[in-house]
DNA sequence: TTTATTTCTAGTAATGATTCCTAAATGAGA
DNA sequence: TCTCATTTAGGAATCATTACTAGAAATAAA
């Protein structure tokens, strides 16, 4: 009895973008694009890498940059580690400098450019908060 | 003819903090406390290297992680790589997709963290603008 | 000063993430 | 079904970084 299928509209994205449909790819297209979430390309492998034994990490990263370049997916860098975002809308991220949980955040009225770069040509922009999420604040406390 | 010596507060703001005064050291921070600069551990490495032939990579990334600690410098990350900043102060930083150049940019008003974060206890927030730099962007343009 | 103690460095090996390379496998259109 | 360009697996290569260790050097004590 077969779970329902991804979202049709899954596999019309991907060949949208001119990529052809493979087992690897719809599998790291059902993981990352059904719900929201951040990964790592290992963390990906290491989950898909059961219903795909055969799977090398290889093809995880360059179908999670495919992905990326086609806007599906996108990558942000968090402490130095890259991790691919379901979300591809304008937001920001905090991370938990003690369980390395990553929230969104979405960040407020779209701001200008600062005056500093007003000769620059900026295409992107990433905002990371580092501290304790709130399970971890809880537990530092001291009694 | 020696130059003059390294601002004798630099040999004292190490010893502050408890530092040895190691001829390696002090080649790190006359390079890097000396004026505003961004650098790569590999950077600060290959400069070094010419006048401490003997000096490894290793100490390069020792040193700089214990000025971190000290408060000396920030380390931050730029597309996933470290890189560390002489200046301490809050700042956030644009980087050239094209060059590499990196370019501290004061940011605005302190501002408050978002509601979202309201339970998280927030220690460290960066900001990294990207695109290209006026030189680069000039050479881009279609004649 | 000389000696003792502790830290620091160089060098090598090890790690972890990512990329490169190539032959074999496989989608997709003719 | 056949053909061909794309994609995959797997292993080697790379890059930044860390771990380990013995010897060297800096500081503290005598």
């Amino acid at each position: 009895m077969k779970q329902q299928p991804a979202s049709p509209s899954i596999e019309s994205r991907l060949r949208q973008c001119g990529m052809r449909m493979t087992p690897q790819r719809l599998a790291v297209a059902e993981l990352m694009l059904g719900a929201p979430t951040h990964m790592m390309p290992q963390e990906v492998y290491e989950i898909l890498h059961q219903q795909l034994p055969s799977l090398s990490p290889n093809t995880i990263y360059m179908t999670l940059d495919h992905f990326e370049q086609a806007g599906l997916l996108k990558k942000i860098f968090i402490d130095g580690k890259a991790v691919f975002d379901s979300c591809t809308d304008r937001h920001d991220h905090a991370v938990c400098r003690n369980c390395g949980t990553i929230r969104d955040v979405p960040c407020g009225s779209i701001e200008h450019t600062p005056l500093t770069l007003k000769r620059w040509h900026i295409h992107a922009e990433s905002r990371v908060w580092s501290g304790l999420c709130p399970a971890c604040s809880e537990m530092e406390k001291p009694s």
